[in-house]
RNA sequence: GUGGGUGUAGCUCAGUUGGUUAGAGCGCCAGUUUGUGGUACUGGAGGCCGGGGGUUCGAGACCCCUCACUCACCCCA
């Protein structure tokens, strides 16, 4: 991973989502096992991918394969006062086979907001993380896929209604779904298979299966986004990796990606999440976006490109004694001006190599002749090798101005 | 977790049905230019051929195991 880029790519979501009020939060890498369990012990994620080991006292830990559960239990430890808005740069870790988009590390970009209930936060972190790619990023190849799946008691009423009728259509289904019939029947409705989506397609929708609570607060956050002028496909087929998502669930997807892991960023509203946690019953909203992801969609449009940092100038030095090539490279840094060298005291020739290979604009020379005088000589690298003599004690106002 | 592909020099890759000291391009180092880059020419360094085991007179090539990378399924960011 390009270090630089994700940095670049760090600061600028800082910035963005700092306008509106998000601070960084960082949360251990290494959690208690149970502060993970609790959110979601019926997912892949959790079940299946988790890193866990045993602690020198016996007690399991876990390297974090997410971040909302974290942020959930500070909020739990430290009682801030909501609205809590607080965005993350955090390493995930889950057991997966990797392949292009989907690694064992990875890392996600996130926001978190606990305490509002307002529909208008679902649509205010939306919005920031449309606006994050589509104008920060400039990335124009995507799309955004919405949907509400209500309360938990709704949810489940529906799960049933849904098992029931899969049960009914198993034999028309793909084998790898049919399996799923009974423990994660909901999947099978996000499946990738043409057959098995022809064989679902009269399979009852959750929309009917609604509260008045649920269908108002997604008219709500649908009607913000009409506002906001953010394009979204209503997917009612849209499931999350995570237990703990009530109401909104988004996700944002690539199209210009090359490969299967496409989907570039996701989140929802999690209202039981902090009680579920021991806590008072308290709404949240959240998302995460993946970054090598969000650089592979940035690759793919040609956006967000960042060339490597080129020195201000190379300090060559030689003849007798040439080590006030140190000296030089201090003063220049430490008067902002960035310097860089050779070493081992090679030939002039292949350190003037090594400085039209480092990319600077000057060449600092100073050799024999120039210490005898107490100047030194500066060198445009990139015209046609203009050469000025400058006083040692100019140099550096010199070079400030040429910069 | 299930399948497919690939591992040879710093990088990108050749290596013929198993046969002698394993090659190329680029890059790197040096020289042509005793204090001057980008071009050109000349020379040079650099490889437990991913690791282990096996077959064979002989293995980079064949067989088994293993590891890593990679693509897809699954899953997800």
């Amino acid at each position: 991973m390009d270090s630089a880029r994700v940095r670049a790519l760090t600061d600028a979501f800082c910035d963005h989502v700092g306008r509106a009020g998000y601070r960084q939060i960082v949360t251990p890498i290494l959690e208690s096992l149970d502060v993970f369990l609790r959110v979601g012990e019926g997912t892949d994620v959790v079940s299946k991918e988790m890193y866990v080991f045993e602690d020198r006292d016996g007690s399991q830990v876990a390297l974090r394969p997410e971040t909302t559960a974290s942020v959930a239990r500070a909020f739990l430890q430290h009682h801030p006062l909501p609205p809590w808005k607080v965005w993350y740069f955090s390493q995930h870790f889950r057991h997966e086979k990797p392949q292009k988009g989907r690694l064992r590390q990875h890392h996600q970009l996130g926001l978190e907001v606990i305490g509002v209930a307002d529909p208008d936060a679902d649509v205010e972190m939306i919005v920031l993380l449309w606006d994050f790619y589509t104008r920060v990023l400039v990335l124009a190849h995507l799309h955004l896929e919405i949907t509400s799946i209500g309360e938990p008691v709704s949810r489940v009423a529906y799960a049933e209604l849904l098992t029931t009728f899969l049960r009914g259509v198993a034999d028309e289904l793909e084998p790898v779904d049919a399996e799923k019939i009974e423990t994660h029947p909901l999947r099978v409705l996000d499946s990738k298979s043409s057959q098995t989506r022809a064989a679902i397609a009269a399979a009852p929708k959750f929309a009917d299966s609604m509260s008045s609570d649920a269908v108002a607060h997604f008219t709500r956050v649908r009607d913000g986004l009409d506002a906001a002028g953010v394009p979204y496909v209503v997917n009612d087929r849209l499931v999350r990796g995570l237990d703990y998502y009530t109401h909104t669930v988004f996700e944002v997807v690539s199209d210009a990606i090359d490969a299967s892991q496409s989907t570039i960023g996701g989140g929802g509203r999690y209202d039981g999440l902090v009680e579920a946690m021991g806590g008072r019953p308290t709404p949240g909203f959240g998302f995460g976006s993946g970054v090598e992801r969000v650089l592979l969609a940035c690759d793919a449009e040609d956006v967000f490109a960042q060339t490597p940092p080129v020195p201000d100038c190379f300090v060559v030095s030689f003849g007798g004694d040439a080590t006030d090539v140190r000296d030089l490279c201090r003063e220049l840094q430490r008067s902002g001006i960035s310097a860089e060298r050779a070493y081992d005291q090679r030939s002039p020739k292949a350190q003037m190599k090594a400085a039209d290979r480092s990319g600077a604009r000057y060449a600092v020379l100073s050799g024999d002749d120039e210490r005898a005088a107490a100047t030194v000589t500066v060198r445009d690298l990139l015209g046609d090798g203009e050469q000025v003599s400058v006083a040692r004690t100019e140099l550096i106002d010199h070079l400030r101005k040429l910069l």
